[in-house]
DNA sequence: CCCTCGATCAC
DNA sequence: CCTCATATCGAGGG
């Protein structure tokens, strides 16, 4: 039997700024992106507690955030390069506690510790209880841990008793654990899969449970129906993996304002590639696929994308596909965008030669 | 099997 | 009033 750890940090983006500026402690914290299109257009990233209670919530937008917020309330923009080092260093202390170690995003990740927890639940409390401590100690910051057997476990019970709580979960409790949540907070249920499982008469973990494997798949395509059906059994077999390098890198924006205009949109899109490039370059890869987003004014998103003939890590390729893909949608549809957006992915192995001054 | 694109989830 | 970034799946076409 495995037993695995899931770490998540509290208000991560919040505690940070809280950390850093004392004036700011207990004060309820919203952190920001805005989009930079009028004072408060934008959206809420991460609200402290206290800001919760106000009823600040994250995804909200930043203007209904305010009136919530009731003047009392702190609003800070993001400052994602510092969040990355604070959690690159969280990351290095969950690691080194894990026998299997699956970072996932900024700010929470899978342990497998069956080894090193001996298969022993109290083991591994006392792994995660180090874990919490060193990370107090060292980044003044708390986080919250779930044991389980399994990843949704795991991660369910880091979210029971949040914040700075450590929960575990045995087996023999673990369906009894999962009831208790409504189906639409169980994690990989989204509000489209709930909306689904309603209409099939679908309403509690119990009810899925009645439901067979077979109609599941049909209903949510194999893997996913699968995940269903076992998820109703507190069943999970996933592995911990350690995630490799990302395989795809992009950047979206809001623009200033809503536009049709191919020359505007490309400027954007100039400026996105650029970005994509900068995060891209350190890389010992060539990219084979660039896509663009466009984000309509109703908000509705579209893609395209194009996968060159031969792999490239000219900047300028990024730049000259996206407007070309950009371009040509714009000609098809009759739209005004909002939002719109430059990737690239497919990377393979750069074996190009050495620059001469390296040779 | 590869490519394109949309959908979904969730940070 | 509505951010941003990534992974994963599946359908449909070739």
């Amino acid at each position: 039997m495995k037993i695995i750890l899931h770490v998540d940090m509290d208000s991560f983006y919040a505690a940070v700024e809280e950390r850093e500026n004392p004036k700011l402690k207990g004060k309820p914290i919203a952190v920001c992106m805005f989009s930079g299109r009028s004072e408060n257009s934008g959206a809420v990233a991460t609200a402290n507690y206290p800001a919760r209670k106000l009823g600040i919530k994250s995804g909200m937008p930043i203007a209904f955030a305010k009136k919530k917020g009731g003047g009392k309330a702190v609003f800070l923009k993001v400052n994602k390069p510092l969040y990355e080092e604070v959690s690159d260093r969280i990351m290095g202390v969950l690691e080194k506690n894990a026998d299997i170690f699956e970072q996932r995003g900024i700010d929470e990740a899978f342990l497998d510790v069956s080894k090193k927890a001996k298969n022993d639940f109290k083991e591994a409390k006392k792994i995660a209880e180090r874990i919490k401590q060193e990370i107090k100690k060292k980044e003044r910051l708390t986080c919250s841990a779930g044991i389980g057997t399994n990843k949704l476990v795991a991660k369910m019970a880091s979210g029971f008793q949040k914040p700075d709580s450590l929960t575990l979960v045995e087996e023999k409790d673990a369906r009894r654990f999962l009831e208790q949540f409504p189906l639409e907070k169980l994690w990989g249920i989204g509000p489209k899969t709930l909306e689904r499982l309603n209409e099939m008469g679908v309403g509690s973990l119990d009810d899925l449970k009645e439901i067979t494997s077979e109609k599941l798949s049909v209903e949510f395509g194999d893997k996913k129906g699968k995940w269903l059906y076992d998820a109703a059994r507190g069943k999970d077999e996933s592995p911990v993996e350690p995630k490799g390098e990302r395989e795809q890198i992009g950047r979206i924006m809001t623009l200033k304002e809503d536009s049709q205009d191919v020359e505007l949109i490309g400027n954007a899109l100039d400026t996105l590639s650029h970005e994509v490039f900068e995060k891209f370059k350190e890389r010992d890869e060539k990219f084979r696929t660039v896509s663009v987003v466009a984000i309509s004014t109703g908000l509705k998103g579209k893609s395209r994308s194009k996968t060159l003939q031969s792999a490239s890590r000219d900047p300028e390729v990024i730049k000259d596909v996206a407007r070309e893909l950009m371009e040509k949608y714009l000609k098809g549809e009759n739209v005004t965008l909002r939002r719109v957006g430059v990737g690239i992915s497919n990377f393979e192995k750069d074996i190009g030669q050495k620059s001469l001054a390296e040779f």
